[in-house]
DNA sequence: ATACATACC
DNA sequence: TACTGGTATGTAT
């Protein structure tokens, strides 16, 4: 129940309804798959609960003085990382897309709006969320808290333009600073407040500010503390139409400085930014969040004024601290950093070591102050697609394609290539599976990518026969990542030359669907029992082995540009398709035999005992059998057909 | 190592 | 007409 509410952890929601807000999200969505899901994950996260509190009840006094001990010692090694040397600031764009949309649509001003449509917002502007309208929030419900409220289709184009100017202007104060998305950045001004105060006054600049610019925005954060330096004609209130200039200025504080970067941002884009200012980058975040909108804080540099900041702060409020671990926390009667402090005995005994250490270092305000991301390397990537349902391994296998396809031009785009593949399916009750292979070799070609994800949907489709696997997710992701310099020559790019060539034939193959089941061609009747069939892992296209002699071998074959026949196994009906290699219409065949044959009556599909369904302790029919790897032997005569598992398990036996 | 959950924007 | 997409990391087995 709790989790349908609504989220007011982030400022600006005092003062509002939310007893009607929470009724009408529950209206809205009570009964809806998506709702039935929350539910299901509420009784998840209420078990978590429960073990927590099992847990808690065993705790005995000599424990906990033992803990306290052990803290003691964590608690001083943390307190050596203590560094309040460092001016971190976190620069947080208000509403930003919301923002950039009213600025280039005024009327949309004075109105409750959007960014995003009837699936899902993006953000919302303030007089939306007075309705409790929130970013992440699906639009119908928006409409429903907000008759009124207006959508805007998201123009992410222009986004990524503002964002652009606004990390221009970050980067005239620190080179290094860190994005953490398009409207969010962290900077170390520690250096360059240095530079400033050293050359004060000289490099004191003077801007000059149209007076039509002068809105209230803008004079917000001219009149923040204390006025400005001002060489103005006139006053703010008092502006005649000829004497149009004001000049302003800023000091050398890093207090000052921030105003600067905001008056920057606000006269370059009409849009405007928060800011936090502390000694890391916790205590930052928290800190821009705290006047928002069009605001700016800083935490006093000094442990007993930081702890004391702590203390009254609510653990939500702490980034990493969110829905859940805000319930399991409540459970021991923690809700602020107080009370983290207090009990972090108890928060030794319950919980990991990895979250005893981020809980203290919260409670005392440490955090990390390392901003550069000069040395970030991206440990995944990833793509994924909503759809409305589907059932056909036709269907997924597109989806498959498409997703490969995405996801390998992203790689190339980087140079990268990964070792880990993970597909992932939502299906239609919401329920999100993961299944990941290791791969033998580092790959980013979309033929090997699809080859290995289209194993796992066919397994997966028959791990929950005699259903039918409904999805409305399907997303892939390759981890184990590596770096590719653009020297390293020879093989790789061989093989990457080889690999585009032969994507785009895949791109291609997926333009027409002709009447393909006519062209499957029955080569030769497996008489395989119903279990081995269950349980074999069909590798219906492979041109090529993922070891490199074989590599090499087809690598030679397709610069050849020979007419070798290749062969297609239906995961239906077992039946082959032979076609030339060069024949780029060998997906679309499959797919469209492939609905046909599932059209047919159940007579060729194995059966499954159904019992299993109910009283799995997972439930949801769960049920999967472990991939099978070895069973599927390669046809003996045609060694272009053979099972991509083996790979892998060689190396494992 | 894999699956699943949580969190962030 | 209707609950995202990308990435990182923690928890559990």
């Amino acid at each position: 129940m709790a989790r349908m509410g609504l989220n007011d952890s982030k400022a600006g929601m005092t003062g509002l309804d939310k007893q009607k807000i929470n009724r009408i999200i529950l209206e809205a969505t009570k009964g809806s798959r998506f709702y039935n899901n929350e539910m299901r994950k509420e009784k998840q996260a209420t078990e978590r609960v429960t073990r927590l509190k099992a847990k808690l009840t065993k705790i005995t006094q000599a424990q906990r003085l033992a803990a306290l001990d052990e803290l003691k010692r964590m608690e001083n090694q943390l307190e050596t990382t203590r560094d309040l040397s460092r001016f971190i600031v976190h620069v947080d764009m208000d509403a930003f897309y919301a923002a950039i949309e009213i600025r280039d649509n005024p009327s949309l001003a004075d109105k409750p709006m959007a960014v995003g449509g009837t699936g899902m917002m993006l953000t919302s502007n303030y007089i939306a969320r007075r309705y409790g309208v929130r970013a992440a929030m699906p639009g119908f419900i928006g409409k429903r808290l907000c008759p009124d409220l207006v959508f805007v289709k998201p123009n992410s184009a222009k986004y990524a333009q503002a964002s652009k100017e606004v990390r221009a202007i970050l980067a005239e104060y620190d080179p290094n600073f860190a994005s953490v998305s398009l409207d969010e950045a962290y900077m170390d001004l520690t250096e360059y407040l240095e530079g400033r105060k050293c050359t004060f006054p000289s490099s004191h600049v003077e801007f000059t500010v149209p007076q039509q610019d002068l809105t209230e925005d803008m004079l917000k954060i001219l009149n923040e503390v204390a006025p400005p330096t001002v060489d103005g004609v006139d006053s703010y209130n008092n502006c005649s139409s000829n004497s149009s200039i004001r000049k302003v200025s800023f000091g050398h504080t890093i207090e000052d400085v921030m105003r600067e970067i905001r008056f920057k941002i606000n006269r370059k884009t009409k849009l405007t930014a928060s800011a936090g200012i502390g000694p890391n980058k916790m205590l930052a975040k928290i800190c821009s969040d705290w006047k928002k909108p069009n605001g700016q804080f800083k935490v006093e540099f000094t442990r007993d004024k930081i702890i004391e900041f702590m203390r009254q702060l609510p653990t939500r409020k702490i980034s990493g601290i969110g829905k859940v671990s805000e319930r399991l926390l409540n459970e021991i009667e923690i809700s602020n950093c107080k009370e983290l402090y207090d009990k972090r005995d108890l928060i030794y005994l319950l919980f990991s070591n990895v979250s005893t250490k981020f809980f203290l270092a919260v409670a005392m305000g440490i955090g990390s102050n390392e901003v550069s991301s000069k040395n970030y390397q991206r440990k995944s990537i990833s793509c994924e697609r909503t759809f409305g349902e589907i059932s056909r391994l036709a269907d997924m296998l597109v989806k498959c394609q498409k997703l490969c396809d995405n996801l390998a031009n992203h790689m190339k785009k980087e140079n990268i290539t990964g070792r880990c593949l993970t597909v992932k399916l939502k299906t239609v009750a919401f329920e999100v599976k993961q299944r990941s292979v290791s791969l033998k070799h580092h790959t980013n070609s979309t033929t090997e990518m699809f080859n290995i994800a289209s194993e796992v949907i066919r397994s997966e489709r028959l791990a929950c026969q005699p259903e039918r696997l409904r999805l409305r997710l399907m997303g892939i992701k390759m981890s184990t990542l590596k770096r590719h310099e653009s020297d390293e020559k020879s093989i790789q790019d061989t093989l990457t030359r080889y690999f585009n060539k032969y994507d785009e034939n895949c791109s291609q193959s997926q333009s027409t669907i002709n009447e393909a089941s006519k062209s499957f061609i029955n080569i030769e009747q497996h008489k395989l029992d119903e279990k081995s069939k269950l349980d074999k892992v069909t590798c219906y296209f492979s041109k090529y082995d993922e070891n490199s002699s074989q590599l090499q071998s087809t690598m030679k074959e397709a610069s050849k540009n020979c007419d070798n026949m290749e062969k297609v196994t239906c995961p239906v009906c077992d039946q082959f398709y032979v076609y030339k290699s060069d024949e780029t219409s060998w997906l679309a065949l499959l797919n469209s035999h492939i609905d046909t044959c599932l059209q047919q009556p159940e007579t060729m599909k194995p059966s499954q005992s159904h019992n299993d369904s109910v009283g799995s302790s997972k439930g949801k029919g769960v049920k999967r059998r472990k991939l099978q790897h070895n069973r599927m032997q390669p046809t003996t005569g045609n060694k272009t057909l053979h099972n991509f598992w083996q790979a892998k398990d060689n190396t494992h036996q």
